[in-house]
DNA sequence: CTGAAAGCGCTAACAT
DNA sequence: ATGTTAGCGCTTTCAG
C-alpha cells in the first residue's frame, strides 16, 4: 500500500503538503511547481487515499447502507439503479444489506449504523411491519430515510404517488365499460397498500361505481399471492369483469393462475397492475400496466437522505414527477356482453 | 459515540484489558470479576467497536465486494442470496457495486480495492467481454474471485456445472422424441455459453444425432434477444421442432415473441431453458427448465474467496453438486406427425 | 494478572 | 509558502 508519507517522500515535501493538495485544500498556499510535484508523484506511485484513515479522522465514510427484505421483489432492480447513480454522483458508494427484521436492535443496523460503517441507512421495511412498528428503530433519531413506509417527523421518507397510480388503472378499466371491479392488493399492514386502495377508491367514486360488493383482496405483493386473490376472485357471488393488481408479481401469479382455470384475459377478466417492468410486456397477454417510479425513488431516498447529513434537514417526499403513466397493452378490454 | 476508553472509565480499568476482553483475546489473562465487570460495562454503554479504528489497526475491513454490470440478470438474486448467507457467516458483509467497464482502472475497482474499502471482490465480468480481456485487471494478483468466468492461474473462479445443464436440457428433448434442434445462446464472447454449446453437442453426439445444419444463435441472454432469436429461427430453411435457450430471460423473450408470431408452444416448438426461477413457472406455457445453482455459486465465491484471504490459496471450483435437476413444464412435448 | 504506549493513515490546527 | 504535530479508536507488544 502507497501511503501519504510515501508520495511525500518522493516528492521531497511533507506528508501535509501532499494532502492539501491531493484533497483541493481550499486554504492551499503552494507554488504551481511543488502542486505538480506532488500530483507526479502520486501518479507515478498510484496513490490512493485509504479509506479507514480517512474515516478514523473524519467520522465519515462516504457510504451510504440500503437495507431492503426481499431482492426478488420487482422493484428492486430500478430502485437500486436510482440509488447507485445517485450515490455515485454525491461522492458515496453504497453498501447492501438484507433483512427481514425490523427490530432496532437487529443485527444489519447494528453493523452498519451502529459500527460506523455507513454514514446513512435507506431501510425498506418488510411489508408486514406497520409503520408504528419502527417507533423503536427510530428513537435516536438517526440518520435513516425509509422508502415506502412513513415515521412522521422523525426520519426521511419516500413515497411513489401511489394513489395516483391505483387511481389511473382503475379509471383505465372505467373508461373500458367496466363497473364490476376488483382490487388485488398487498398485505393489511401494507402503507403501500393503504394507499392504492384510496386511489382506487378515488377513482371510483369520482365515476359514481357504488363501492358495495366490490372485492378487495389483501394478501400480498408475491406471485402466489395473487395466484391466491384469482381464487378468491372466482369464488365471489358477482364475479368482476375487471382487476386492479397492486403489484406487477402479483399480477404475473394471478395471469398463471387464470390460464390454468379457463379464465380468459381481457375476454372474461380484464387485468391491469401497477407498477410495470420488463417482465409485464412479456407475459401473455402482455399486461397494461401502470409505470411507477422506483429508478427516481431510489434517486430521491439517496438526496433525502444526504441533505440529511449534510444540514440535518429532515424530509418527506413523494415522487409525483413524472406522474404514474399507463401502458395499454393486451391484458385489458372492454366487458363482454 | 462511545469507545473503549469509555468503557475503560467506567469499568475501572484500561482500555487494553477491555479490548482484549472484548475481543476474546486467547492470552487473556484477567480475572472472572474483572472481565464480568468489563462486559457489564460495554453492555450499559452500548459499546460497538468502531469500524474504522479497527480497519485502520488490522488493516482488514471485514467487507467483501461484489460487481456485476447487470442487476437486471435473472441470475442476480440467487447469486446475492448465496453470497450474502456464506458472507455473514464467514464473519463478513458485503458491498455491492455494479460496473459492466472491465478495464483494470475503472473507478469502482479503485474505489473498492484500491481504497481499501474492501477486503476481497467478487467479480461477474460483462458478458461480451472475453476471459482474457481480463488481463491487465488481475495482473497484480488482487484478492478477486471471478464467477462466470476464468482467467487460469490468477485468480479463484467459480463456474457453474454449464456443461450439465445444457445436457439435461438437450438429452430432454432427444428423449421426447426431436431431431431437429436449435440452441438459443448467449455472446459469443460469453464463457458460460461456450460451455452451454458444449454441452448441447454432447448431449448430441451421443444420441447419434448429426449436428450439421442445426441452427445456434448467439445474441445474448436478455429478453430481446431471445426475441430476435425466435426470428432467426422462423427463417431458417428447416426450422427445428424443439430448443434449447440458454437463459431464462431469453426464453421468456422467445416466448413471447412465438405467441406474438402464431407459433404455439409446445405443438408447433418445444422450448427448454437453461436456469430455473420463479418467472419460469408463471409463463405461459409455463417453461420446462433446468435448475442452475446460482445460490450455491454465490456461497462458493464467497468460500474461495475467504480461502484465498486466510491461507492465499487460489482455487477454481464447478458447482457439480446438486446437479443441475430438470423440471418437466409444459412448454416441451413430442414433436407433432 | 494488568496497564502504558506505540502506531495504523489521515486531516487540520498550529508553527515556522 | 511549507512543515510539525496531535489525535481519531483500535490492537498489540512490552513493562510492571
Amino acid at each position: 500500500m502507497v501511503t501519504l508519507a510515501d508520495v511525500a517522500a518522493r516528492a521531497g515535501v511533507s506528508i501535509s503538503a501532499v494532502s492539501k493538495v491531493l484533497s483541493g485544500d481550499p486554504s492551499l498556499r503552494v507554488t504551481e511547481p511543488t502542486r505538480e510535484r506532488i500530483k507526479a508523484a502520486a501518479r507515478e506511485l498510484n496513490y490512493r487515499p485509504n479509506f479507514a484513515g480517512r474515516a478514523l479522522k473524519s467520522a465519515r465514510t462516504q457510504v451510504l447502507g440500503i437495507v431492503v427484505p426481499d431482492l426478488t421483489n420487482a422493484l428492486f432492480t430500478d430502485l437500486m439503479d436510482g440509488v447507485e447513480d445517485a450515490a455515485r454522483e454525491a461522492g458515496y458508494v453504497v453498501l447492501l444489506g438484507r433483512s427481514d427484521d425490523p427490530r432496532p436492535d437487529a443485527e444489519v443496523y447494528q453493523r452498519l449504523l451502529g459500527e460506523g460503517r455507513v454514514d446513512g441507512l435507506i431501510v425498506q421495511v418488510v411489508d408486514g411491519v406497520a409503520p408504528d412498528g419502527l417507533g423503536a428503530l427510530l428513537e435516536n433519531n438517526p440518520p435513516v430515510v425509509l422508502i415506502n413506509s412513513v415515521a412522521p417527523g422523525q426520519v426521511g421518507s419516500v413515497l411513489l404517488d401511489d394513489v395516483a397510480g391505483a387511481r389511473v388503472a382503475t379509471e383505465h378499466l372505467l373508461d373500458l365499460g367496466h363497473r364490476r371491479l376488483a382490487l388485488v392488493n398487498g398485505l393489511p399492514t401494507s402503507l403501500t397498500a393503504e394507499r392504492r386502495r384510496q386511489g382506487f377508491r378515488e377513482a371510483l367514486a369520482d365515476a359514481g361505481v357504488p363501492r358495495r360488493g366490490l372485492l378487495e383482496t389483501r394478501l400480498g405483493y408475491r406471485p402466489e399471492n395473487g395466484r391466491a386473490a384469482l381464487e378468491e376472485i372466482l369464488a365471489a357471488p358477482r364475479r368482476p369483469t375487471g382487476v386492479v393488481v397492486a403489484n406487477v408479481n402479483a399480477a404475473i401469479g394471478l395471469l398463471a393462475a387464470a390460464r390454468e382455470h379457463g379464465v380468459r384475459v381481457p375476454e372474461d377478466l380484464s387485468v391491469v397492475t401497477v407498477h410495470d417492468s420488463w417482465t409485464a410486456e412479456n407475459t401473455w397477454p402482455p399486461l397494461t400496466a401502470v409505470s411507477m417510479r422506483f429508478y427516481a425513488m431510489g434517486r430521491a431516498a439517496v438526496d433525502t437522505l444526504v441533505a440529511r447529513l449534510d444540514s440535518g434537514t429532515v424530509r418527506d417526499v413523494v415522487i409525483t414527477d413524472p406522474p404514474p403513466q399507463l401502458t395499454v397493452r393486451e391484458s385489458t378490454a372492454p366487458p363482454s356482453a
